[in-house]
DNA sequence: CGACCGATTGACT
DNA sequence: GTCAATCGGTCGG
């Protein structure tokens, strides 16, 4: 492993909505034993505390804990009856703000993620493995134990690529939310296959 | 305590 | 396009 292309404490410890930019294009990665899943995160929302559509908005409780921590940890959360979605959590100690990943497109462990989703090996339509929230989260394993995990360990931790590529970054309002419409807070990398929708 | 509903997905008309 | 699945968080009484 390049650690040297771990992104640093620093990193996460900006404004959520820079971090939530700056986090397309990087790679999520997740080290299993000998198995490593990984893949470009190709689509992000950012989610800050003054907002209504955050789990954080009304205070700290046992489940957005995560979210109030020290930016550069993970937060996994359950939500409707069935799905988890991972986020990076940013800002210092106390703060509740964090960036949903909602898009990557995978790298390594290909068929290992293929295992998670239930996909039948011979399925040739990979977008479908990883462009949206839950389904990244399945298919890099994602689920409770893996809620505040530090990004900074080496289970679970995010690098810059080998070689940086060009792409053209688009905004839009954020998906599946009511309160918050008029904030264009999600971030993906334009004409990406594996972008949700 | 009961009712409502969600940062979604997959199956189906 | 519509809709059920399925359950924990949140809020009102």
């Amino acid at each position: 492993m390049a650690a040297y292309r771990k992104l640093p404490r620093a990193f996460y410890l900006r404004s959520t909505l820079q971090v939530a930019r700056d986090l397309l294009g990087t790679i999520l990665v997740r080290q299993i034993g000998k198995n490593r899943i990984s893949g470009t995160i190709v689509e992000v929302e950012a989610y800050r505390q003054s907002d209504p559509a955050s789990h954080s908005y009304r205070g700290r409780t046992k489940r957005n804990e995560v979210m109030f921590g020290e930016g550069g940890h993970l937060y996994v959360y359950f939500t409707y009856g069935m799905h988890f979605c991972s986020n990076i959590v940013t800002g210092k100690e106390g703060i509740g703000e964090a960036v949903l990943i909602r898009a990557v497109e995978p790298i390594d462990g290909i068929e290992w993620m293929k295992k998670k989703r239930k996909f039948d090996s011979h399925r040739k339509d990979l977008h479908n493995l990883t462009n949206g929230p839950a389904k990244l989260c399945q298919a890099f394993g994602f689920g409770r134990p893996e809620d505040g995990m530090d990004l900074l360990g080496n289970k679970v931790f995010i690098i810059r690529p080998a070689e940086e590529r060009d792409f053209i970054i688009s905004r839009s309002s954020r998906i599946g939310i009511k309160d918050g419409m008029k904030k264009k807070w999600r971030f993906f990398v334009k004409g990406n296959p594996w972008v949700s929708r």
